[in-house]
DNA sequence: GTCGCTGCTGGTAGCGCTGTCAACGTTCCT
DNA sequence: AGGAACGTTGACAGCGCTACCAGCAGCGAC
C-alpha cells in the first residue's frame, strides 16, 4: 500500500504498436479516427491494445494536441437541488463520452464566475456550459474569443453566445399567477430568496402579470437575498402576513418556500387552499406528496442538462445543432393547493417550448 | 467569436524565465517550491510571470512529473442531498489549493465503482475520495496498490485503506431508537429505501437496539430497493400500518422518507406524536421546520467533505494527519414529533466522535 | 504505359515542462 | 589555508503522444 508517488505507469501507445505490428503513429490513429485505417490494422491494433490493458495518457495527449477533453461547468450553486437535477443530466450525457466535467461553483457572484471563467479558458476546455446570461462584460468577452463551443443554461434570452437551452423564467411566473387568477385568486403575493438572475425574472413576470390585471401593490413583495430554505418560507410568509393579512394566494420563487409556507399556514392554522392558495416553482418531488399536494411549475432541469451537454458534445465534434437555441419550457402543474375558488378549472397550463415535449422528471431518480 | 480550436495560447516557461534573466528550470521551480530560490531570483520570476500574465500548461507539467493535481471523488448518487453537502464541503476545501476535482457518480454500484476507479487510477490522481467501505475485493485491491493518498469517507470501519473519515450509522440507528424508548415508545417501525450498505447497518442497528429490548419483530421493517423519496415514505408506512395497525414510532432510514410519513399520518388524521412518533435521519433543513417539527439524526455531511479534502490534500503534500481514522460522530436532535409519551424526558443522546465538535451544519447555505 | 488521384501508412519533430545530477559560489570548520 | 558542506543554479534529456508531411501502393483515365 505505497502512499507515496513514483514512476509511471507501464505501457504507452509505442507497446501497443510494436505488437499490433505497426507504427506508434497508426495505433494513434486508431484511438482518435478508427474509420482511416483498414479494417486489418484496426482490428490489430484493437486486440493489442486490449491485451496489453492500454490506457491513453491523456496529459501526453493534451500537451501534443494543443486541447483537452474537458467540459468546464460553471454552476451557482451545489446545494441547490434545482442544479443537482441539471449536473445528473450533465453527467450522464458524458458518461460514454471520452469528455470528462470539470465542475467550479461560482456561488452566486458573477465576479467569482469571471475568476472562474479565466482559470478554465487558460486551459483550453474542450467546451464549457455556463449558468445563466447574467455574465459580466469581461466575462462575456473571454466567451466570446473562448476557443471551443460553449452552451447557456437555465434560461434563455435575447443574444446568445453560442448556443442555449433553457426556459423563460418571465413566461412561467406569469403562467403560475395566470392560474391563480383563473382560480378566482386576486390578491396574490410574492414571496423570494436569494433574488438571483432567474428568482428576479419570476418576480419580473409575477409583476407584469399582477399589473395586467391592475393588481399589482409593492406591498404583496417579500423578498431577501438571504438564501432559499423551507424554514426562511415560513419566516417571509409570516411577514407578508403581517404587512397583508387578507391575501388569499402566496406565489413562491421556489418549492422549498412553498413548503415552508405550508408548514407556516398549519401552524396557524389556516386553510390551504381554502384560505391561501400556494403555487411553488421547479416541482420538486415532494411537492405531489404534500398535504395537500402543492401546485408548482414543472421545469425540465434534468433534461436541461442532458441536452446541453449532448449539444455541446457534438458541437464540439463538428455536428452543430441545426438550432443553437432550445426553449425547454415548463408546466403548471395544478395541484390541490391552487384548487378553485369558483368552479371553473382549465386544463394545466403549459408554456414556450417549439417541441414542448415535457419528458417526465426523473426526480428522484437516483 | 471563433468555435474551433487552433493553436496554443502563448507565453510559456521559458518565456518568463527569460524575461526574468534565469534559466527555465529556475523560473519552474519557482511555481513548485518557491523557498529554493533566492529572494532576488524569487522576486524577478514573480513580476516576470506577473507581466507576462503566465499560466502554466498543467498538461505539460503532468506529463514531465508523471502526476497530476487532480482530486478524484467517487460518490454513489448526485441526487440524494446527503451527497451534495459532502460534496460542497469537498469543493470548498479544494478551492484555493492546486488541486482539482473529478467527480464521478457510482450510482450505488460496486461494479460501476470498479469501472470508474480503474479509469481514475489510470490517470494518477493526486488523491482519491470514495465513499463507504464496501468496494469489490478487486477495487480494494487497486486502493491498497494505489499510488497516492486515499480517504474514504461517510462512515467508519475496522481497516481503512488509508485515511477515514464519517460515523457509525449502526450506532446512530441505536441512538435513535433508545431516544425513542426514553420517550416510552414500544413498537418501533423501521422504514428504508435503497437499501444501499449505509441503510443497510442503520436497519442493523435498529434490529440490534430492538432485540436488545426484547421488542424486535420482523413485520416491524419494511423497506425497498427503490431509490428513496418523499413519496415513497408514504407508500412505505402505508405498508406498515397496514401490517402492524398497532406500532406507536416509526424510524425513517431518511428525512425523505420521515417527511413522506409525516404527510401520510396527515392525510390518514394520524396524530404526531400522540398516536405515532417519527424520527428520521440526516437531519435536513426542512426537518426543523415541518409540523410538528421532526426529530432527526444530525449528522456532519459539510465538515466530513472538507475535513476529508483538506486531510487528502495534506496528506498529498506529505504532512499525514496524526489520526488517520476520524469518527466525526452524529447527534440525535429531538423534536415534536418524537416527544415523551410518559414525562421523563433526557438531554439529547450525543454519539461518538473522540472530538465530537458538533460543528453546526451550514445547511441551505449557499 | 504513364500520369494523377485516392487511401493508407510511417518518419520526423516537437508540445511545455520537470527529474536528475553536475557545477558553481559561499561559508564554516579544522 | 585547505577542504567539506551547504545553498543555489543550470544543462540535458526526455515524459507519451500527435501534427505535419512524405511516401507508397492500387486504381482508372488518357
Amino acid at each position: 500500500m505505497g502512499r507515496k508517488r513514483t514512476k509511471s505507469g507501464k505501457i504507452r501507445l509505442a507497446e501497443v504498436a510494436e505488437l499490433a505490428g505497426v507504427s506508434p503513429i497508426t495505433a494513434s490513429r486508431f484511438f482518435r479516427n478508427p474509420e482511416a485505417l483498414s479494417v486489418a490494422k484496426r482490428t490489430r491494433v484493437e486486440s493489442a491494445a486490449k491485451e496489453l490493458g492500454y490506457v491513453p495518457n491523456l496529459a501526453a495527449r493534451a500537451l501534443a494536441s494543443h486541447r483537452t477533453e474537458v467540459i468546464g461547468v460553471l454552476i451557482p450553486s451545489l446545494t441547490n437541488n434545482v442544479f443537482s437535477d441539471v449536473l445528473r443530466g450533465i453527467y450522464d450525457a458524458s458518461e460514454g463520452s471520452r469528455y470528462s466535467i470539470q465542475l467550479s461553483n461560482t456561488r452566486y457572484s458573477i465576479l467569482q464566475e469571471e475568476k472562474l471563467l479565466r482559470l478554465f479558458l487558460a486551459q483550453k476546455p474542450a467546451g464549457l456550459i455556463v449558468t445563466g446570461i447574467d455574465q459580466t462584460a469581461e466575462s462575456r468577452a473571454m466567451l466570446q474569443a473562448a476557443d471551443c463551443p460553449i452552451v447557456q443554461i437555465m434560461e434563455i434570452g435575447p443574444d446568445p453566445v453560442d448556443m442555449m437551452i433553457g426556459f423563460s423564467h418571465y413566461d412561467a411566473a406569469r403562467a403560475a399567477v395566470a392560474h391563480l387568477f383563473e382560480q378566482g385568486h386576486r390578491k396574490v403575493g410574492f414571496v423570494g430568496a436569494r433574488m438571483d438572475p432567474r428568482v428576479q425574472r419570476r418576480l419580473d413576470g409575477y409583476v407584469s402579470a399582477m399589473k395586467d390585471a391592475a393588481l399589482f401593490d409593492q406591498r404583496l413583495v417579500v423578498t431577501t437575498a438571504t438564501p432559499t430554505s423551507v424554514t426562511l418560507g415560513g419566516a417571509l410568509f409570516t411577514d407578508l402576513l403581517a404587512r397583508e393579512p387578507d391575501i388569499d394566494a402566496v406565489f413562491c420563487a421556489n418549492d422549498d418556500l412553498a413548503l415552508g409556507v405550508l408548514f407556516e399556514c398549519r401552524r396557524r392554522e389556516i386553510a390551504v387552499p381554502g384560505q391561501i392558495a400556494i403555487v411553488g416553482f421547479n416541482d420538486l418531488e415532494f411537492m405531489a406528496s404534500a398535504v395537500p399536494t402543492l401546485t408548482s411549475v414543472r421545469t425540465n432541469r434534468y433534461e436541461m442538462g442532458k441536452t446541453a451537454a449532448t449539444m455541446l458534445i457534438d458541437a464540439i465534434e463538428g455536428r452543430r445543432p441545426e438550432q443553437p437555441v432550445l426553449d425547454l419550457g415548463f408546466r403548471v402543474i395544478e395541484r390541490q393547493s391552487s384548487s378553485a375558488r369558483r368552479s371553473d378549472s382549465r386544463p394545466a397550463v403549459s408554456g414556450a417550448g417549439a417541441a414542448n415535449k415535457m419528458i417526465a422528471l426523473p426526480s428522484g431518480q437516483d
